[in-house]
DNA sequence: AACATAACTGTCCGATCGGTCAGAACTGAC
DNA sequence: GTCAGTTCTGACCGATCGGACAGTTATGTT
């Protein structure tokens, strides 16, 4: 073959960000990578140094837009700040949703795989927070609650006491929701 | 030794759940639990069935609480259905906190490893989002918008299309920083 | 055609992994 | 003490992984 060089980098890429995305990071193999590609794992390891060298090619450009996202908002304060950030912030995650199901799909496959039934009881879940609606707009918003709530649990203890913890997550995901208090 | 079989279960399942949370379960072997729990890696095969089982025997007790919850707002709508889920939610999360930072950890090991700087930009972005407050409420809410918007994002397309997703989760992260729109 | 360089590959390597197995060590009942 | 049953282990296995390397093939320049 011997293509030139910037085509087969960029197939390689491209290989490694979709199998990623479907089997994760450490349930891809070079010689997965190289199958999909189409060529060897030995080239492979000619074009990039290494595995993990491959991982920071695909996440470089998602962080230097995020970089880049908060010099912009770097002078700003008040309300222009937060929806500067929201909304760059949004539109970058769209951007790189790829990159980002990169991520999660280790966790999706771990759920999956055994006789475990999450991802039902996840949609249960959902269809609770939306309300029972299948409106799109409640649908996002329980999305983002399921997330956020999952996410903000995980997080170091420091942030915030237990006690506090809870009441601003039952309160923040409330107001995601739109519910007004009864 | 030979201790009381379910006293080296019980410790096995332990170093399991917090090997797990630091290495993720991929990056998390046999031998290393086996040298946390004090015994040999036979013995873990000698108590469970493989690896796979020992992390499903560390999630279904919150598999099953999520279950439980789920049975109990069955029966409700409207606003109670909405805050008893959510409620119900948080407290869940917040309880079984070490097992949902086990599903996390392959990723926050993943952001560290390399060369990238991600953990430095992802405090940067929080802070934006609080508005730079120090408050916890405010830093609460922006983290729960940081993994809201970062897991709606990864979530299939078909929940809504591009351009409704962008929208609603503009509205919905605004609404959860309590964002009064100008 | 001859040559230097870039692109590519087959083959091998050491390490590590999850898992098996025969048998040792311990335990409690009698 | 004996013995059956439980608990535990060292040694081993096949598979797979990321990576190294010498050598081969294509490319472009003169």
């Amino acid at each position: 073959m011997a293509r030139s060089a910037s085509a087969m980098r960029g197939q390689i890429l491209e290989s490694a960000l979709r199998l990623f995305a479907v089997h994760g990071f450490r349930g891809t193999s070079l010689q997965d990578i190289a199958s999909d590609a189409g060529c060897s794992k030995a080239s492979l390891l000619y074009h990039f140094a290494g595995k993990e060298k491959i991982l920071t090619e695909l996440l470089t450009p998602a962080q230097d837009a995020l970089a880049t996202l908060l010099d912009r908002v770097a002078g700003l304060e008040g309300g222009r700040l937060v929806e500067e950030t929201v909304v760059g912030y949004v539109d970058l995650t769209l951007r790189f949703r790829r990159e980002i199901r990169l991520l999660f799909e280790d966790i999706a496959e771990m759920s999956c795989h055994q006789d475990l039934n999450v991802m039902e009881l996840a949609d249960g879940l959902l269809d609770a927070l939306a309300g029972r609606s299948r409106q799109a707009p409640a649908r996002v918003a329980a999305w983002m609650v399921l997330g956020a709530v999952f996410i903000t649990s995980a997080t170091d203890d420091e942030v915030a006491p237990d006690e506090v913890l809870r009441a601003e997550m039952i309160r923040s995901a409330l107001r995601t929701l739109d519910h007004t208090p009864s």
